[in-house]
DNA sequence: TATGAATGAGCATTCATTCAT
DNA sequence: CATGAATGAATGCTCATTCAT
């Protein structure tokens, strides 16, 4: 018996999940997790306390929305920045250089969606952003492996945590240092390239 | 009559401060950070909330404390299994078992310390117990060049980061997709041999 | 063209408040007063949420509307199981046929139509259902008291609400006791019969 | 090794409870269960809003707390009144002489404190004021049953809730009505003892 | 008439920290 | 040195009601 909401109607919903979402980005990155409120959020977009709770069961949840959508933003740009690669060293820099340009184009969002998944506590149910990028890299050296680009003498899934958690300490705690990107990223490659070249004798 | 205070006092206020580490190990281990209060830890460790505030100057020291005893702890197993190491191999495999070891005896201590920064907000005053770590790779990576162990054609910084956060996050991603050490163990220390072994012809 | 609303739009305004009365019955008896929501009850009945205030000024009114009805039916039933009684203990006796066979064919209305009044707040405007219920106790005694089928020392008004507060805490807190309803209608017929007969010696 | 807590201490705490609950008093009394926030106890009693949770668990708790105060209180005013009553019409007679003594005393404690147990919802674990006095009604028929005074054809359980809740609703739906006390107890002795008295002939 | 997104005052409760004893 | 009662700002969240469409 009941119509289906108007088309505009619709839309508006769609709007004020657009500026929530956007306000939620800027405040976990400003200021982090547990130091943004709904509220925070919601007078930050413009819009009613309650209007928070009619787009997000939870905190948590608009938290998890905003790590998904970075998430995707990240995953596009890498995608950019890899298609050409043919090889081991390509492929690597070409990830670097998309993360690189995503984190020029959104200063610190990977920062904030990378927090430790004890964080948000409760429950345990979404995979955390960093293990989510240790299975593309697993299924993308297998990929690789087959096309004979590295040698994968190691369990991928191994494989790609390890690449992974090299690169965010490395750019995360070598920033603590007062390393430079260019650095950072040159070094990381070759010790990725060292650790999965084909060409090694042994 | 004497200035100084009795013997008897400073040795009764170890004791409390023992008490307190001992029951905040017990319950950043059990529920983390965010979800252990002062007031837990003096119950727990028998001592009135007031004490608590004697000893740490908040729960923020409280943690610290905590960190750094677990790291002591953590240093000096590794020391242990590594005293014997003669090669990179040896060296790494070393670390891995001492942590292990460590990790069996006092289980989870080392997730609750590793926590990330930004869960304990606030002054962003102490070094992070993953880059203290890094910060040792970096000085063994640079012993064992000099001895001609392994190849460092990489600023040893980057490496020591790039070493710790492998581990840390094969190890702890590794485990929520249900790989075991010992795999973990030998496709890590497989993977760092190939990056930093001096065999290689390129 | 003619200015009378159209009789499809009454009829169809009729309808949605069929169903919303229909669905705040279901829920008012399930959940209680203060655990449901205009919202739910809308929702329940295939409205938009804002149809209910289209219908009742606030969520009081629509309870009060619930109690009316359930009142209404009730005192229908009772009728029926009434109309042939000749004495006191046939009048009881029908009361509590008609209450019980209205509780098993609607079950738990009277309960949730039976609330305190302090629970709905606001507006003391409404007689609150128990009230009622002693009021038409009164008349009934009255006339009964007129046919000398009772013996009335009492001010009738007093013995109405004390046999209406007199089943209903029999009933209610009975329950809680675990007795059964075959028990307490005989047991309360008894006790009335005992009041009220005017075949007493004193 | 804890010292015991000095009794200054014990006793200052005391003092806080006997404020919160003088305020939980007045503000049940005064705008019902529900329109009393915690909050609002607090500010009254003069403490801090946490000192509120520091001596009850809940917003329950302390209705509850309050509930069998006034209980507590209105028995031993009750039990003052009937001391000396020899037959079931001075015992009847004491009984509404101690709890209007008591209400005059404590204008509107015991309204408050009779609502509705569907008011306080959650746990289902009190039993609600008026079973527990139709509980001691059951007890004292049975009592005066055995002296002879009654005569007790129904089970005493019924007879204690429905006198009871006659009562309840004598005196609160009477007074909606404009009925004096004077009448109410002479009206409702009369009713009693009609339907308990041991002298009638059948 | 009907809709449902939007609202924001309001709620019960928590917890790091202080301080009188 | 030790205590634990006291604190109150802060939190995440709810819901009866409004109003633009």
């Amino acid at each position: 018996m009941s119509m289906e909401p108007a088309v505009a109607v619709i839309a508006r919903k769609q709007v004020s999940r657009r500026k929530l979402l956007d306000a939620a980005r800027s405040l976990f990155i400003e200021r982090g997790y547990h130091d943004t409120r709904p509220q925070d959020i919601a007078r930050a977009a413009g819009v009613g306390h309650g209007t928070f709770y009619l787009h997000f069961a939870d905190k948590r949840e608009c938290f998890l929305a905003f790590v998904d959508e970075a998430a995707t933003e990240l995953h596009d740009c890498v995608v950019q920045h890899t298609k050409d690669a043919s090889d081991i060293e390509g492929y690597v820099r070409g990830v670097f250089e998309g993360c690189h340009a995503y984190n020029l184009a959104q200063p610190n969002v990977l920062a904030a969606a990378l927090v430790d998944a004890t964080v948000i506590g409760g429950g345990e149910s979404a995979t955390p952003l960093i293990d989510r990028w240790a299975h593309e890299w697993t299924e993308r050296l297998e990929e690789m492996a087959e096309k004979g680009l590295i040698s994968l003498e190691v369990d991928p899934r191994i494989v790609g945590h390890a690449i992974v958690g090299a690169c965010h300490q490395a750019f995360v705690g070598g920033a603590r240092d007062g390393l430079r990107f260019n650095e950072l990223r040159d070094g990381l490659i070759a010790f990725m390239v060292n650790a999965l070249d084909p060409e090694r004798t042994n």
